[in-house]
DNA sequence: TTGAAAGCGCTACCAG
DNA sequence: CTGGTAGCGCTTTCAA
């Protein structure tokens, strides 16, 4: 409902003030204001600084929104953002969504997700992207690293395409990549188990950069740390192995994944090596239930919601012919009774 | 990457087909196209049948894909969807998101998703949509039953407007509501305990609508339950409740939510009353980790996803001009361990 | 430094 | 039933 204005001139008849209403209640012409309120002029769209401040004033106060779908249709393309995500319905996921979201709210940008796990969707949505010439996309190809993916990125970025990639190992040039620092993820654990006093240490399931960071930070105690796989066999195993601990000495598990590490609490539910005493565990993801189980579990957190935050303004900004490098972005360890 | 194509009549220079493009393949006029093209036509825009058909060959012979923004901006809108939903990082909010997406994407809709809990912010929300005259809006106003709320969705709705609510408490005339079954959900959880040959009922928080349903189908089999607070408190004298079962007639264990759930997992460890033996307990959400934990969690799954996908079908079909009715969509049980 | 005018892709109105 | 034309809100030449 919007407010009824004392003063009348240039309020529009529906809806928020566009840039005609701004010119009318200045007196400016359309192109003015529009070079004026524009926050990434082009080279020869020149404004007397008095006038751009001006205009910015009277904006602010009427409250005007750039219509976007309108400042892309001249430009030739769409404003709509394309953002490509995994199919994993957990909170990981949703915190990314949020992220992106929040910031493209702000900005009036739309978008559209599209959902799924393998290089070839991604492909799919690429070329879909490339057709509509969307101002933008926004993709976590889950880690994929294949040729044939980035051919089709380097096409899409050839034209007008802007591309912010999420956690991936693709690299190219003028694509900033936005991912989490997974070593780091992996040296907190290690830390944490470490400081907590344990005695021997385990890794349970593969993840290049956790394991990585987890055994350097275990070297650099002058420590050396144990690998288990995932799959049921190996759960037996790091059981057996686990009876060696002590509440003195503790065995500190660190299992790459929260599910990992929940599969690790049930392969030692029964024995005699408690969770929480003689075994020290630390999961990773920070799941929706990690703090509600018994014990609780210790985990590393990724801030997946300032990720997409990022991400998205890094896109706006290189949409708007900006210039942007990768960033990595710190995990943080969130104690509980587990370790 | 578009395929080139052996005829290059009406070929677009860059991106997809227009109507543009179909026009100048068929030789009729860009009007009769966008009329031909058009699933949801106005009064007078009549076409001849035969027209039809063959334009909509073309045109899907070229790939044509309707440019939602002109459409809307044409029609004095924005095309943009708006999506207000709670601002909970978990799989529910994530499915529900996937299921929207998915329809959108496959219509060309662009959206903004807004997330916040409380009333106050679908306030905000309804406002700002409202001014930017968005084509129509899909909301979860969290349970909502405002007054307020009420009149500014009326509000919303004399205009242009059009909206879905989801698993809400408002009831409004030309308003669908899309909601879960929630007695459904409860007497499902009953239904499991009962059939799993449980001597006493229990159910743990408080949810009118599960509560509900759980209290009737127990009442239909002749049985009681007995209700808990969900606090450390009533979690206790649960707890001690509980010590009342035995491997042949177990207590049936109902919590209304999986974190409350796997609070009675707490609550019941250390004691003799095992989850899985002594005490059978349902859950409700089918989070995360529930597969995962020790027992692993029975539970009822709500289907997200499909909810999304019906609110977004709705939503467009309101747009266009069409009726839509409520609509429940029916819960369903995930048999685990724990019952 | 400013303004007028063309045009992005589409729909709606009005003639034929 | 079909075609021409105006115009949605904006950016971008091009002239003044």
């Amino acid at each position: 409902m919007r407010k009824t204005n004392v003063c009348s001139v240039g309020m529009p008849a529906r809806g928020i003030a566009g840039l005609k209403d701004v010119a009318a209640r200045t007196g400016l012409s359309v192109s003015v204001v529009s070079r004026a309120l524009n926050p990434h002029p082009d080279k020869n769209a020149r404004v007397a600084e008095e006038t751009r401040k001006w205009v910015l004033n009277v904006a602010g106060e009427m409250g005007f929104r750039r219509n976007r779908s309108a400042e892309f249709m001249k430009r030739g393309g769409v404003a709509t953002i394309g953002v490509f995500l995994p199919a994993s319905p957990n909170r990981l996921v949703a915190d990314l969504v949020f992220g992106i979201a929040e910031v493209l709210e702000a900005e009036d940008f739309p978008m559209q997700i599209s959902f799924d796990n393998f290089a070839e969707g991604f492909r799919r949505f690429l070329e879909h992207n490339m057709d509509l010439s969307h101002s933008g996309v926004i993709s976590y190809p889950s880690l994929v690293d294949d040729p044939k993916v980035e051919a089709e990125v380097k096409d899409y970025c050839r034209g007008k395409g802007r591309m912010v990639l999420l956690n991936t190992a693709l690299r190219l040039d003028d694509v900033p990549v936005v991912a989490m620092d997974e070593e780091l993820g992996g040296r907190m654990a290690a830390e944490q188990l470490l400081e907590r006093g344990c005695g021997q240490f385990c890794v349970v399931g593969k993840c290049m950069g956790r394991q990585k960071g987890f055994h350097s930070a275990l070297a650099d105690a002058g420590r050396k740390g144990n690998e288990f796989n995932g799959d049921p066999d190996g759960l037996k195993r790091l059981a057996s192995f686990c009876r060696g601990g002590s509440e003195d000495r503790p065995v500190g598990v660190f299992a790459v994944t929260d599910i990992l590490a929940l599969r690790v609490m049930r392969a030692l539910s029964g024995g005699d090596a408690r969770v929480g005493t003689e075994v020290l565990l630390v999961g990773y993801d920070d799941l929706d239930l990690t703090g509600e189980t018994t014990p609780s579990l210790t985990t590393i957190h990724q801030p997946f919601r300032e990720e997409g935050r990022m991400a998205a303004r890094k896109l706006i900004n290189l949409i708007y012919g900006g210039k942007e490098d990768p960033v990595l972005i710190s995990p943080r360890l969130v104690a509980r009774e587990s370790a």
